[in-house]
DNA sequence: CGTTTGAATTTGGTATGCCAAATACCATTG
DNA sequence: CAATGGTATTTGGCATACCAAATTCAAACG
């Protein structure tokens, strides 16, 4: 029998990359961490953590180093990790970053992406419109939305870069994303974006994407405020 | 006694930030690598290498994750270790990257940066074209040229990012600054950019600091292009 | 009553041992 | 002799133990 014959017979023999306890551990405490079980500022031992998980100390502890890249652990000048509390000005240099990276994304997707990829990221737009959806599903559509623009750019380095953006900000993104009167500008600004990248005009999408996160920054700057004056005034 | 006095009897009593095992043990493979005394696609066995730097295999491992951040090391499908072989592709995805936040920083410095600042760039690049150094020094000025821009833009993510790919590109661009033919061209495209940043035009900066980009692309793709004859042919 | 100091405790860094998975090697077989 | 199958070795993931640094907190002191 020939290794063809049964390759055919397997519909998918591609074994899912090994999960080791680190990531699953790490998986878990972005979880906790954004949806804010574990508050901002909060100290994170890791021996009493590993205890709770039920894991020793060395996967937590490359499970931390994992969150530390995405911004979500921070590391005291004596290595003592805590969750992350970053400012409104780190929120913003985050962002200002992101910006760069998607209009450089949508720039190099006018050039290589497929008529495919277009559409759908044009069908992603549209559904969004069509809604419905409470905040959190109009947030992961928003998310997919994003992603399948870097994804169209075939640039790997890019992607992954994005990614950990993105892992660092979902959390104040998330909140933002609550504002339901800012969604029709939302909208509006994803048209612009799809018109563009439909037109395959680079400058002009990469303008779009721009413009699209600065206004991001403001409505993060927004529900920032926002949160400050509820705890102080209560 | 009170803490001023003492303080002021101590002229720096800033603590150098504690350096593992790791980070040196990271320092070390990092510039065996870039020197290439450790040809890319070696594997890099945990315990051997441990022995040979004299340390336990937990603070290597932390070592080999970090530069598998920067790009260095690459885990293949089973975990195993590897020196990154990066393709003349992925070389130019990087780089592409690189590009874009280096525009973004030239944007920023404008914005934000001191006139002290400004000064110290110019200086730097002033300093490249009576040059005399050989390629080494060349390559070290290069790199304070565009880090002190980067810096000069105020933005701790996109300084940190940067450096990460500046740590992917290190060989490359090393290689690619030896050919001393480009050497005023690089210069020029310098002196573009200072004039920009000088003027604190963003928008020109930010062209400059891409088209400068573009050519380093052009650049590493000879040398990769030429490499490869070389080694065909002999 | 506020400071200071030093011992007890807690914390992260490192070394080491064990295990399952992966690799390399070799005898066997057609 | 090439292909196969099994076994010995190597490898990385994980758990555990120990150590030095950092923190805490209460007793001693002014």
């Amino acid at each position: 029998m020939s290794a063809g014959s049964i390759l055919a017979a397997l519909e998918d023999v591609q074994i899912a990359p090994r999960r080791s306890l680190a990531e699953e551990a790490a998986d878990k405490l972005r979880e906790a961490i954004l949806l804010e079980h574990l508050a901002p500022g909060t100290p994170v031992p890791e021996r009493e953590l590993s205890e709770a998980m039920g894991i020793s100390r060395t996967p937590l502890k490359d499970a931390l180093r994992l969150l530390e890249m995405e911004g979500l652990i921070d590391y005291g000048p004596t290595r003592r990790p805590r969750v992350a509390n970053p400012s409104l000005a780190t929120l913003r240099d985050n962002i200002t970053v992101l910006g760069a990276l998607e209009a450089l994304a949508g720039e190099l997707a006018c050039a290589v992406a497929t008529v495919i990829e277009l559409a759908n990221i044009a069908e992603l737009a549209r559904q969004m419109e069509t809604g419905g959806g409470d905040a959190l599903s109009f947030f992961h559509q928003d998310m997919a939305f994003h992603g399948a623009i870097v994804a169209a750019a075939r640039n790997a380095p890019l992607a992954e870069t994005h990614r950990q953006y993105n892992a660092r900000l979902w959390r104040a993104r998330f909140l933002s994303s609550r504002q339901i009167d800012r969604r029709e500008n939302t909208l509006a600004e994803h048209d612009r974006i799809v018109t563009a990248l439909t037109a395959r005009d680079g400058a002009a999408t990469a303008n779009a994407m721009r413009a699209h996160l600065r206004s991001t920054i403001e409505n993060i700057a927004r529900v920032h405020a926002d949160g400050r004056t509820k705890r102080d005034g209560h």
